[in-house]
Parts: structure tokens; C-alpha cells; sequence
DNA sequence: TAGTGGTCTAGACCACGGT
DNA sequence: CCGTGGTCTAGACCACTAT
């Protein structure tokens, strides 16, 4: 047989389905061990590029893991709460702390591969900066990680004309971060929109942040601005899909 | 050659990469034809899974999409802003018009499937709604549409206590929707917390929203609150990710 | 060493789309 | 009709993990 019979769905995709209804049931619950390919190859009489393509069907939706030499095993999500309005209540930048360290549970979040620099605003950053385009900003790019386990990556954007030769432009901001040095050239942030997408990840982000495959990735987009509503910083997030909640409290 | 050379990424990932710069790079862009399996297996010299594998690749990360009979192409974003706060505004639904139609760019916005009925409260459900599991809730599931093309699905919860008997447990809420009903029956919504999740999509969901493959999902969930903080709606949607950005404004 | 997943070849038949 | 992508078989060698 080289295709099975008329209008039934693929082998590779009923295996699938059977797979994915004992994970969602719980019979094969978090960490357990899926069936491999050459227990499918029994199983279903099928050949291994058959099991493979079924097993590849769950890899993709990120609901297992494949662990070379080892086997497949069903993928947990246990998700970090990113509360947006109340991380970035200004009493908590306010007290010294930095604004991510709201989102840690206990407080172990570490920042690395931080880099600093002046560069000519690209078109989207100016814009929502207001600033006409290739006009000079500081750029800050790091990488945040939670127990070891990389969470994040972020790029902030600030006018050089208000952050250049500041704090901010060095790699470490001091005690409550950007937002309280920018308190202190009298231009605290006051209001923040932010913009969510999602999508998959470029191979690149895959690799920065471990992602393993049927991983989605979450863009937040964030606009600060002053009372006076100028914009004074620009940080575009990258998180990773399986690792956060985003949470938005609002009023009618 | 069964294998590539020692530590070269695999050929398909080659291809894969080649491909993805074409289109990132914009050589290929928008709906652009992309090179399909048969010329592939000529440019290249590979087998025709190993073409498939590496056309697979750039499916599964949503930016191609193939068409069965046709070709491979590259595939657009272009999403619909949904902006949280401004949406639920009291100004809106107050005035007749429903929440949903805020997000429509010039009103086409449809809904379709819709069920009504009443049922025992989930757990989580119950939950989000501060009642015993299992107590009764009304349940409202519903497909949007824009354009024709599927958009979202929701399904809200509301007490039975509340609900039943009222317009809302019908399939036609009336002028302002459920929220406007809520308002008549004391129980204005008056503060909403929203909580943002991504996934990729179940078969189900992919077919009911025809999501192309690669194509992750955004879940909101909402709760609605009276101005006393009683809950009085739990909203389960489930997006299209390739068809929304969320925007969330919120002040220091 | 035995077993697992990862990559690849060389074929085959099918369903669908546009000419 | 021919070319496209979709499914499937039957092999092969490799790298890695666990024992």
C-alpha cells in the first residue's frame, strides 16, 4: 500500500493522534517515555520514515522531546508569571530594584552577554522613539536567564541625545536600572504601551534561547514615556513561548 | 554519502538557511514563488526527502507556505491590532456596540458556530470565577470571523446564578452584548484582567481556524470583575497568531 | 555494545492545480 | 495532461546515550 485507503487521514497522522490522546489524557504524563520509532515500527507496521514523520507531527507542536540516543519523552509546561502593569509600577524601580527582577519567583534572574553602543535608530526604532530616522541612540542588547535557563533576549533603545555618557550607557545601570537613572534627568517613565506577537523562532533565537523545536517565541514591544509623553525608551523582547505568561490588569 | 562532512550542519539545514536568507533579505518576497522539491533535488543533487526535509523546515517556522499542486510561497504577516484596554472601554460596549467589533478595521467583523448552553464549571473555570467546581455556568462558544477568514475562537463562562434565564444565555445578546446585559443586571464589568499564553495549535484548532502549518497560537484569558470585585466572566479565546497584535497600555 | 534518534538515498503511487 | 506537493517503503550509515 502506498497510500491508505480513500479519504482516511495518513497513517503518520493517526499514529500521531493515538500519541496525542494518550498525552492529553494523561496516560503518558509529564517526562514520561513516548514510544520511539522502532517501538512504532512494530507497533504499526509501518516504515521508519512513517513513525518518524509521526513523531516529527509532535516534536513540531512542542508537546514531546526528542533526546538523541535516548528516546522521545512528553514535554511540561510550568510557565513564569510576567505581570506587565504592576513589574513596572514605578515604586518598585522606585526601591533600587531592577524592573525583570519583579518576574523572578526567587529572585536568582542573571543577565549576561550584555552588549552597549551607539547606533543609528532603524526605522521602527525612530519611529516609535519620534525621531527621525538614523538618528543616534544608545542600544543596550542582553540575554536573561532564570536558573541557568535562558528565558530572554532584549534590546532597549534610548535617545543618545538623553542616555549617551550616562549610566545608561554603560553595562551596568546602578541600582533600579534605566528607569531610575532616567528619574533622575527628570524624565521618568509615566506611561508604557506594549505590543505582543508570536511566532517561531529564527534558528538564531532557537540556539540563544535553547529553544527546543515546536517552540513558539513571544515578541513584547515596549514604548516608554514621560508625563509629558515623550518617548524615552524603546525595548523590543524576545521570550521564550514555553517559559512565560503574560499578564495585563486594566480597568473599563 | 550517507552524511554530511564532520561537524557541517546537516544538507537540508543548508538549504533550509539559503532559502530562509533569500526571503529575510527580501531577494524572495511576499507570496514570491519559492524554489519547490524538483528543483531543489537539481540545484542541490539531494534526494527528494532531503528536499522535502529542508522545505519542511522553513514550513514548520510559518514562512513559507505550500500549495498542494502549485508550488511553495512565501508567506505575509500582516495582523490585526487588538488593543486590550481600549477595547473593553465602558464607553464602548455602553453605547450598543460590541466588544469584538472594536478590533474590526471596518466592521465586517462576523461571528459564526455559536453555542450556548449551560454546564458544570471546569476547574479552572470555577477558579477564575471564585465558585465551587462543578457549579452551574453559562457557556457561550463562538467563532470570529473577519472577512470570512476565521480569526479567533471563544468560549466565556458566566454564573448561572447571573446569567440564566437572561438574554446572555441566548444565542443574541442584543445591542452592547453580554456586557451591556451585565450593566442592566447591576453586574457592570469594571475591571478585567487579562492572561496571555502561546502555543502551537491542536489539529482541531488548525483546522477551525485554518491555520497554515507553523503557525503558533496566541491564548487570552480573560476575567471580568464588577466594581465590588465579584467576577462575573471568564473568557477563553484562543487567536490566530499570525493574524493579531495585542497592545496593552498601562501607566507606571 | 546495543539501542536510540538524525540524516540520506532511490525508488513508488497518489491527489490536486493549472494548462 | 503534466508538474506540483503528500504519503510511503526499504534500505543505509552516523552520532549519541546508556549499560
Amino acid at each position: 500500500m502506498a497510500t491508505s485507503d480513500n479519504d482516511s487521514p495518513p497513517v503518520y497522522r493517526e499514529i500521531a493522534d493515538t500519541l496525542r490522546e494518550e498525552i492529553r489524557s494523561g496516560r503518558l504524563s509529564d517526562g514520561a517515555r513516548v514510544p520511539g520509532e522502532n517501538d512504532l515500527m512494530k507497533q504499526y507496521g509501518v516504515a521508519r520514515a512513517t513513525a518518524r514523520q509521526a513523531l516529527s507531527v509532535l516534536i513540531n507542536e512542542g508537546i514531546v522531546v526528542a533526546i538523541r540516543g535516548s528516546g522521545i519523552y512528553v514535554r511540561a509546561f510550568r510557565p513564569l508569571r510576567r505581570h506587565g502593569p504592576r513589574r513596572l509600577s514605578r515604586a518598585l524601580w522606585g526601591s533600587g530594584r531592577a524592573v525583570w527582577q519583579a518576574d523572578a519567583p526567587d529572585g536568582d534572574f542573571e543577565t549576561d552577554s550584555i552588549e552597549v553602543g551607539e547606533v543609528p535608530a532603524p526605522g521602527y526604532v525612530a519611529k516609535a522613539l519620534g525621531l527621525a530616522e538614523d538618528t543616534l541612540v544608545v542600544r543596550r542588547h542582553r540575554r536573561y536567564r532564570l536558573g541557568g535557563r535562558p528565558m530572554q533576549l532584549a534590546t532597549s533603545y534610548l535617545p543618545a541625545k538623553l542616555a549617551a555618557g550616562t549610566a545608561i550607557a554603560e553595562a551596568d545601570t546602578g541600582p533600579g536600572g534605566i528607569y531610575a537613572r532616567l528619574a533622575e534627568l527628570g524624565r521618568a517613565p509615566a506611561h508604557f504601551t506594549e505590543e505582543i506577537r508570536v511566532r517561531m523562532p529564527t534558528p538564531d533565537e532557537a540556539r540563544e534561547l535553547r529553544l527546543s523545536p515546536g517552540t513558539p517565541v513571544m515578541d513584547v514591544l515596549r514604548t516608554a514615556l514621560t508625563a509629558e509623553h515623550e518617548a524615552v525608551e524603546f525595548n523590543e523582547m524576545t521570550l521564550d513561548g514555553s517559559a512565560y505568561v503574560l499578564q495585563y490588569d486594566f480597568d473599563a
